[in-house]
RNA sequence: GCACGCGUGGCCAAAACGGCAAAGGCGCCGGUCUUAGAAACCGGAUAUUGAAGGUUCGAAUCCUUCCGCGUGUACCA
């Protein structure tokens, strides 16, 4: 790559007899540091509620201030600033802030590591991600930034506690987490992946701890539900998974009698389940069961400790032991269990089934127990094959309604899931399931041992985590008056300003005395504060309440501020918190809905998920652990299509690669301030939106920004050279590239001219579309295109005619105006040197240009003429040329009538403006 | 396994409702400039739209099957 543009900066424009001086060559950096500086001297992007405009409200998401932008955010805020730069040359108040999710365990693991402060590491990184934002002119109203680690908004972080432990949402509940026995912690999922501590590689365990909850379960019908309001505004798979995620399954319950088998006394303790509830959706194939199972932890095997066979209860406490190893998520479990001894009885046929324990029963979904079905269900399919189980078939094909119920159904070589007729079934043969599902749970229900039943797979959500740098529960465990919560007046609960971070034990809290130490709020007696601090998903479920009234100490948010910015109109993040982040803030809404702080539903209105950006990496992993090596260092052999054949390090160790997202750790990430540093920001920008669909996978290619670099030049050397011609036309009043403020073109004026306008009242349909429906990629190249032919006006700006000039400054007007979204600088100043004003398009009140239909229309267009479906001809008309005048025109063609002499015209197809197509045998 | 999505020149990608000879960029080739190269500029070539069937006057677009790739999810009863 050449000399970089930011080497030639600083080179001053000579002084020309324009408004506004103009360099010959596109400076970025020049320009971008002037544009960046007046937008903040004007306070060019600070939102206001004053005013008379509709209110736009563009949000991304919040970002966690790791130290260093990458690519990823890059992308994000890119097209967010596309969507607040257009909206506002829209005619919107747009408010389009920006944050820190500044929480969390990055800053803690620092601590631990290296012995720096989070705090001051989280406030530095801060301050290092906030300049590159800058330097990237993205146009955010800094005035309104928040961090969720500052105690002005953690405060309120807790003041929701609060609120939520009145409304009983909030609850303590004993609960497992993954625990390393040798450092005395807990550990998330992740670091405990494998089964190993990620800290000191020792076996993990699972730990009983008590935990704090919020009660998300109590919204799930209206998270399921409200989801029907903006399902138009969110891309069909995040709605797909969060109905997943919270997993509605609509069925029975059936209770059955448990009795011990012949000759044995029930010994079990006083007060033991006499019956086990099962929960089932097919309850059609009740006459299909042949064994109860139940999980390990179920009550009616626990409450009959006691009175089981010693190798059932060993067998028991195997399959908990094996349950409490952390696996991989990919690792299939095999079956397993035991035979209880005990019986259930089938309410429907009487029938005495055997009790099981399996390892596949989950205690926390349902009742903790099924009824097992093998030849309806896989797993129990599985698990009567392991266990030599009965396997009696009463669901048959569809079509043998009414055919011979009773007769024995083919041997099944696989569970038959479907729905079907019932055989095998008493008063039920011949039932269609759905028929005999209603009937049978209305059965059990009148007669005392079922009924309808709704589960779900969404949880409570557990936000104690057993860190430092997190929000502090604001609870006191009092001696006297038990669990407190600490009073309003006393918010926030601060977190200790320094204290030693070791990484091991329990909350770092537990050990600083002046943090758990304190008076009780009820009786001022002693009391020991919780040390546990929030889930960092706490923070980011508010946030964007937040920036519409940042400063306020009292409230979370003045519902006057919320009610005129909220709902947010577009929100654009990862795909990656489709389902947590976002059940989440929409659970969070519905609470803050039922305080009165807002009066809607759901807090995202319209919501795009952008496609990660991924490089290649190379690693060596006959370790067992991926090492990365920097590509730079790597020796890469790649076919003729690029794909690449082999990978070598230096030392000549073979290496495997792949394709991951892109992060500094595997060698693979780009710095934006580096691309920003050669290339500038606009092109940057531009080449980001271009490079691929906002939704797909990026997978970084360095190579194609410079034709975005090419791109700006481009247009610049167009505008430089138009300059003089158009500024003599610069002293209008209004700046604005509307069309109706010039003459129809005189009958002398240039095709080329013609051409042009045509061409510009294409793109502005074209781009106005596109941004209207979120694609960033095509406007992109729409623009180009319109710079392509302003290009091929060939008209020497000195003798140009009038028709011309304002045909080019239409363009580059419109050009200027439509390119802002995507390279505001670059937008700026050509916007400066065409209107001759330099306070830009904000103070401006610039607006959009204005599709003009007629402009945009051919005076003549053509028209190809198939005959049968093939291409003949073709005939030049006007666009609103009748069917039969075409028709006409075509048949009356010679090179047509070759084709169609001595045949039968079967029939003639005009589709109007586009074809005509003759059908001939 | 299940669900969803996607296959368009060497690469990234565009084409309301099915309707012209399938955008744009990167790369490539040639030219101008230059001692030469690079950059810049100008010009150019490059696609039976993954495969096979089907529907239709007409298919990148709709249907079926297959192949390849990606994402989500998994004992949820």
């Amino acid at each position: 790559m050449g000399e970089p543009a930011s080497e030639r900066a600083g080179v001053p424009g000579s002084e020309r007899a324009v408004y506004i001086s103009m360099d010959e060559k596109y400076f970025a950096k020049k320009i971008e540091q002037k544009w960046q500086k007046k937008w903040a001297d004007s306070r060019a992007f600070e939102a206001s509620m004053e005013s008379n405009k509709p209110k736009f409200y563009q949000l991304e998401m919040l970002p966690y201030p790791s130290g260093n932008l990458h690519m990823g955010h890059v992308r994000n805020y890119s097209a967010g600033d596309v969507v607040a730069w257009y909206k506002r040359l829209k005619g919107f108040n747009v408010l389009h802030p920006i944050g820190w999710d500044s929480f969390g365990q990055p800053a803690e693991d620092a601590a631990i590591k290296r012995g720096v402060n989070p705090r001051e590491w989280t406030e530095a990184n801060i301050d290092t991600m906030q300049g590159q934002l800058q330097r990237l002119g993205i146009s955010y109203d800094w005035s309104r930034q928040m961090a969720a680690h500052r105690p002005d908004y953690y405060k309120f972080d807790q003041w929701f506690f609060l609120k939520m432990f009145e409304m009983g949402l909030a609850y303590k509940k004993k609960t497992q987490v993954n625990w390393c026995e040798t450092d005395q912690a807990t550990l998330s999922n992740e670091q405990a992946s494998g089964g190993l501590c990620w800290r000191c590689g020792n076996p993990v365990t699972k730990k009983d701890l008590e935990q704090w909850f919020l009660k998300t379960t109590s919204y799930t019908d209206q998270l399921l539900d409200d989801m029907a309001a903006i399902e138009a505004g969110w891309p069909q798979n995040v709605i797909k998974r969060q109905r997943d995620w919270i997993g509605r399954s609509e069925g029975a319950f059936v209770d059955f009698k448990i009795s011990m088998p012949t000759g044995q006394l029930d010994k079990a303790a006083a007060g033991a389940p006499n019956t086990v509830r099962i929960f089932t959706t097919r309850i059609d194939t009740i006459y299909g069961a042949n064994a109860i199972v139940v999980s390990a932890e179920h009550p009616v095997v626990t409450s009959r400790h006691a009175s089981l066979p010693a190798d059932v209860n060993a067998k028991i406490a195997e399959i908990v032991a094996e349950s409490l190893k952390p696996r991989d998520r990919e690792e299939e479990v095999e079956k397993d269990g035991i035979d209880t001894g005990l019986k259930a009885i089938n309410p429907f046929s009487g029938e005495a089934l055997p009790v099981w324990v399996g390892n596949y029963v989950m205690m926390d979904y349902g009742t903790g127990a099924v009824m097992s079905v093998p030849a309806h269900d896989e797993r129990d399919w599985e698990f009567a094959k392991k266990f030599h189980l009965p396997i009696r078939q009463v669901i048959s094909e569809p079509h043998m309604e009414h055919e011979h119920h009773t007769m024995q159904a083919l041997a099944l070589d696989h569970a038959f899931t479907d729905h079907g007729v019932l055989v095998h079934s008493d008063y039920w043969n011949g039932k269609k399931s759905e028929t005999a599902k209603k009937e049978m749970t209305e059965y059990a229900q009148k007669h005392g041992f079922g009924e309808v039943a709704t589960t779900y797979r969404l949880r409570d959500w557990g936000i104690s985590r057993q860190r430092f740098w997190g929000s502090p529960i604001p609870i006191v465990y009092c001696d006297n008056c038990g669990i407190v919560p600490e009073k309003y007046e006393n918010l926030p609960v601060q977190l200790p300003d320094s204290i030693e971070i070791t990484g091991t034990g329990e909350s770092p809290l537990a050990r600083v005395s002046e943090f758990v130490n304190t008076a009780c709020p009820n009786c001022d007696g002693p009391a020991r504060r919780e040390t546990d601090t929030m889930d960092t998903f706490v923070d980011s479920s508010w946030y964007y309440y937040r920036y519409t009234d940042p400063q306020n100490a009292d409230a979370a948010v003045d519902p006057a501020a919320a009610a005129y910015w909220t709902p947010v109109d577009q929100y654009i993040g990862g795909d990656d918190h489709a389902v947590m982040h976002l059940i989440y803030a929409r659970f969070w809404t519905k609470v803050m809905r039922d305080l009165g702080i807002v009066k809607f539903d759901e807090p995202f209105k319209r919501l795009l998920t952008q496609g990660m950006v991924v490089g290649e990496t190379f690693f060596d992993d006959s370790t067992g652990k991926r090492k990365y090596f920097m590509p730079a260092d790597v020796k890469v052999e790649r076919d003729e299509k690029g794909k690449i054949i082999s990978a070598t390090a230096s030392d000549g160790t073979p290496l495997k690669h792949s394709i991951e997202r892109m992060s500094k750790s595997k060698g693979n990430g780009v710095d934006p301030d580096e691309m920003v540093e050669i290339y500038g920001a606009d092109a940057s920008r531009i080449f980001v939106m271009f490079a691929a669909p906002i939704e797909n996978e990026l997978v970084w290619n360095e190579a194609g920004i410079e034709g975005a670099v090419r791109f700006l030049q481009r247009v610049w050397r167009q505008v430089y050279r138009w300059r003089d011609a158009l500024s003599a036309h610069a002293d209008r009043t209004t700046p604005s590239a509307q069309s109706g403020d010039h003459p129809p073109f005189s009958k002398e004026g240039s095709q080329a001219a013609r051409d042009l306008r045509r061409k510009t009242h294409q793109t502005i349909k074209r781009i106005d579309e596109s941004l209207e429906t979120l694609q960033f990629n095509t406007p992109v190249a729409a623009l180009m295109e319109l710079s392509n032919a302003i290009g091929d006006l060939e008209a020497d700006p000195a003798t140009a005619t009038e028709d011309e000039v304002f045909a080019v400054r239409e363009a580059i007007e419109s050009l200027a105006l439509m390119l802002a979204p995507f390279a505001p600088h670059a937008a700026e100043e050509i916007y400066s040197v065409v209107t001759g004003s330099d306070d830009g398009m904000v103070a401006n009140e610039a607006r959009f240009p204005e599709f003009n239909p007629d402009l945009a229309k051919s005076d003549e267009i053509e028209i190809p003429v198939q005959v049968n479906g093939k291409l003949r001809s073709r005939l030049m008309a006007s666009p609103d040329a009748s069917n039969e005048h075409l028709t006409e025109m075509a048949l009356a063609d010679e090179k047509v009538t070759q084709y169609t002499d001595g045949k039968q015209i079967v029939k003639t197809i005009v589709v109007p403006g586009r074809l005509v197509n003759i059908v001939v045998r």
